[in-house]
DNA sequence: CTGATCATGTAATTCGTTACATGATTCC
DNA sequence: GGAATCATGTAACGAATTACATGATCAG
């Protein structure tokens, strides 16, 4: 049975507890979206297919008038995102940068563009790392207070992660605006 | 006019001069891959759009039985490349990344399992170092040659990129083994 | 009472991959 | 002669986003 990888995502938020797809939309929001977004059009489709399957089972509370309906793991889900996670197939790993994509076809441009182009791209990364340092401190009291060490550790993965692209920013402009200077 | 990035990817390729769509791909294949990909199932179709649109011209040599068709770039096709490259637009900058996903859920796992979650991921980006280096000494040959900068540049900040994914799985083993021999 | 947010869903569209079909050329 | 690679394309499919529709609840 192949799911797709935004499927355990959802079968990974409910791992964590009973929730709605509202809900696993917010969590995903504040947490896999840097390295996995989903979308509502993706989850509630997706969510419906997992309960056929019988991975998720979704109850609705007759007295809301909300209708609200909260998704927990079956036993087979448990045991589908179990495996998964200890599966050894290659990992889908994909990066799309346009950051990336246009400093490499940038010969040509003046460098007061490519410092542009690279002053870009480190403000899109050192906003991104704000926005992770801003959760840290939330983050690390609820590893305190639930014993899971795994979401804190990607957290500290993803503010790294900016902070590298952060830095080798900075390097790439100093390099160009030395090369200005020496060609005076 | 809106074009796709993959559509710049295209423009970008062809400024460095002629190429039929199967170069273009092969091109990709060795250098924007890592950062953006793109497949004929795109590149053939787009070449097709552009050419409508009056940003490439393509032509096909009768005597070539190959039916090859070349495409270049128009003057158009030149400034919609640059409009791009010095366009302040915020950038796409998309990542999903398997590896992150798991240990992101691997609170419950045993402690071998994310261990060898953390070993394969370092695996597969150690492997795609490895690719780009094996490829380091030619693109700085060809930066030599023609003068271009960017794509050496770039091919640095891959390197740089995958060496600190892989130094960062490291010490996340490190510590993982560190706790399971002081809990002893 | 009003705007923000909670809540569920669908439809249209875009983007991209994979697989297939077809045939020429080159290298051994 | 046969395999690898050059070369162009299309069709089917899958994954994901965006926009829309609808309505309840909550905080001020």
């Amino acid at each position: 049975m192949e799911l797709s990888r935004t499927a355990y995502v959802i079968l990974g938020m409910l791992q964590l507890g009973k929730r709605t797809g509202y809900e696993i939309k917010s969590l995903v929001d504040v947490s896999t979206r840097f390295f996995w977004a989903a979308s509502y059009g993706q989850i509630y489709p997706e969510l419906a297919r997992l309960e056929k399957l019988g991975l998720v089972r979704g109850q609705r509370d007759p007295d809301d008038a909300r209708r609200r309906k909260a998704y927990h793991l079956t036993e087979e889900g448990r045991r589908a995102l179990r495996d998964w996670l200890t599966s050894s197939e290659p990992l889908h790993l994909e990066l799309r940068h346009e950051g990336m994509l246009k400093l490499f076809f940038s010969d040509g441009l003046p460098r007061e563009e490519q410092l542009a182009q690279l002053r870009a791209m480190r403000a899109a990364h050192a906003e991104v790392g704000d926005q992770l340092r801003s959760i840290e401190a939330e983050v690390r009291a609820a590893r305190e207070r639930t014993g899971n060490q795994c979401p804190y550790r990607v957290l500290r993965l993803g503010i790294e992660y900016e902070d590298f692209l952060v830095d080798w920013c900075e390097r790439a402009e100093r390099e160009l605006v030395g090369r200005a200077v020496s060609a005076c």
